[in-house]
DNA sequence: CCATGCAATTTTGTATACCAGAATGTGATT
DNA sequence: AATCACATTCTGGTATACAAAATTGCATGG
């Protein structure tokens, strides 16, 4: 997939990361020769690791007037919830359909480690056992593009996402979400795991409204990729 | 969207055209030199482009080995149709629920152009007018991030879809199925509308063997997105 | 005649320099 | 005091120069 060299690479994955984890929030500007220094290479490798998280959503480019964290609108959010709930739905029926039994045994493995966790008072590490999961049954319908393409959307999704979760009450629900999916797909019920799923990620989208109650200042400015 | 700078920009557009229309085929080498001489810009707009391009799938680039044009392996485009399927599907139900009465008649016009050139011996033509079909649905779902995902997978998919309806008999039966695609739009119909746009889609998909036994020498070489 | 290794060339990756457009600040004028 | 014009400055876009890696071709040896 990486298209670009070696250090161009490197800043990609560096600044996705900060993306993603939320030390830099939308909005934020990517000043491309302050990056340059930062990271001690030139503006050539620095632009073209822009280009491509451009291309990927996750940063928005102005012609002449910048970079910055993609800021994605309240519409956009909305409707990149509502792909993404198709996009996981489908996942989710397809590995109903093709799971291994050994990545099954796997699947119901993460959603005990998930489980474990809901009562605990770190929610990031929810979080992460979260992921794991869902990331469980993208592998798991052996669909390498859809995969991708679902993670590309989840990606974009995730400094958002993230705040979802402390939400109170939200933990416990999405862990019972989670026990119904792992159900159907265990016993290859492929529309009513997609079904479930749909739901499961949709109603984050529907709860936006609460969503921007608790949204730092800063979070909902100008602009969509 | 436009990322880059308007040089870069226009290549962007030119090289994609020429990939979706097949001027450029799929495995030709994107040198950048030559590309940079043929424009009359230097090397920098050229490589952003083809980043840009890397970005969206349509090229490939291997570090220090240069980029080509995708060449998609079989087991890739199928997984590709199958997801596509999926997308055209939801924009189907979503345009089902709320397109509203002006672009319905809108629609109902370009399926009677596709009816007017399903007889005409000119492939092309009728290729196009399916494609305005297709987009027209696309932007009823009114979910433009739906929209462009749809349409970004549609190119990709574009140098080897042509392809299919050269095929005897195919041009007949996909305008058939426009018929009942558009009957349950207009009627409000989502979840017929979508099933029948799934079945539309994937039966290309599905039809694999087929298109490999008329695809030209050199498409099928190493290397997906 | 084929294989292997080295050299030359080609081509990509990175750095730097230069240019152009946009934002900003200052001062004059109303 | 407010606004408009102009100039300065800052930042992004493009070109060019340089470095490193890969491919190619040739020569040499088996």
């Amino acid at each position: 997939m990486s298209q670009n060299g070696k250090l161009a690479t490197d800043l990609v994955q560096k600044l996705e990361r900060d993306i993603v984890t939320g030390v830099l929030k939308p909005g934020d500007k990517l000043d491309e020769r302050s990056l340059s220094e930062r990271f001690g290479v030139s503006r050539t490798p620095v632009r073209e690791a822009l280009q491509t998280l451009a291309g990927s959503g996750l940063v928005a480019t102005m012609p002449r007037r910048g970079t910055i964290v993609a800021a994605i609108t309240v519409a956009e959010l909305i409707e990149m919830f509502e792909v993404m709930a198709e996009l996981e739905a489908m996942c989710a029926r397809l590995a109903a359909r093709r799971m291994p039994r050994v990545d099954i045994d796997n699947l119901i493995a993460l959603s005990d480690e998930c489980g474990a966790l809901k009562d605990h008072a770190d929610a990031d590490a929810y979080y992460e056992a979260n992921v794991r999961f869902h990331e469980a049954i993208y592998a798991g319908c052996r669909n390498s593009f859809l995969e991708r393409q679902t993670k590309n959307v989840r990606n974009r999704l995730a400094p958002y996402r993230r705040l979802q979760l402390h939400r109170p009450g939200r933990v416990k629900t999405s862990n019972n979400e989670h026990a119904d999916i792992l159900n159907a797909i265990a016993n290859g019920e492929a529309e009513t795991a997609g079904k479930l799923m749909q739901q499961h990620v949709a109603v984050q989208g529907e709860s936006l409204n609460d969503l921007l109650a608790i949204v730092p200042r800063g979070y909902l400015e100008p602009l969509a990729s």
